[in-house]
DNA sequence: CTCGAGTATTGATGTGTGTCAACATAGACG
DNA sequence: CGTCTATGTTGACACACATCAATACTCGAG
């Protein structure tokens, strides 16, 4: 549950095994359509935070599955889990968006 | 083999099936040690260009395993190839990462 | 305490993907 | 033309993963 990131730019100087071994899940975990809307909703959302009745509405998906993709997010460090009563809200950790990116976009 | 990229980042307003169905392909790509390493190492070799033989010393496996990976990399827009006499070269198209990276920093 | 609503977990299933061995292609060089 | 080197393609296989139905868990509300 520690988080992310670790390295200068992909583009500054070759990543060793260990390094993208350590990056790789975590892109993964963005790397896919459902994922990357769920994470869009909640930072787009009021408040940066939405519970899962929130999220499920916007697809035509199962609850579990939807609860599955969280789960995915939450333990690559990306959405932050925070539970109220009976619903449990997620929220993006911005700075775990920032390293990927930066991570990434080296040449700018 | 157009190019990447297509809209404003992650946490600006929430994507589209169609939007994440297009994006998520590009990080698929980058989604895998070998892959990742593969850029980097391109990225950072001198002439921001490598040969499949250079890169291919730098991992344990097998020649056609490397020209399957950079393949996905390629197709997916990320790298650039040019064959001179024998060899075939491949380059970082880093306009595609910035796009990739903007796409997902948008909090910075 | 019981019930019901919101979420998570489990087990099963089909599909995707990383890897290799074997083979195919392309070009340099004799 | 043959041969050797560099690279790509094909087919097969094991494993990972997205999805769902069924079930379990967790708390307010009554």
């Amino acid at each position: 549950m520690e988080t992310v990131a670790c390295c200068s730019p992909l583009t500054a100087s070759p990543l060793t095994s260990e390094q993208a071994e350590r990056i790789a899940p975590l892109l993964k975990a963005i790397a896919d359509p459902v994922r990357l809307r769920l994470l869009s909703l909640v930072a787009a959302h009021e408040g940066q935070e939405a519970c899962v009745c929130d999220l499920q509405a916007a697809f035509e998906l199962s609850q579990p599955t939807i609860s599955h993709h969280l789960k995915v997010l939450h333990e690559a460090g990306l959405l932050e889990r925070s539970k109220r009563a009976t619903w449990v809200y997620y929220s993006v950790r911005q700075e775990a968006l920032a390293d990927v990116a930066e991570l990434i976009g080296g040449s700018r």
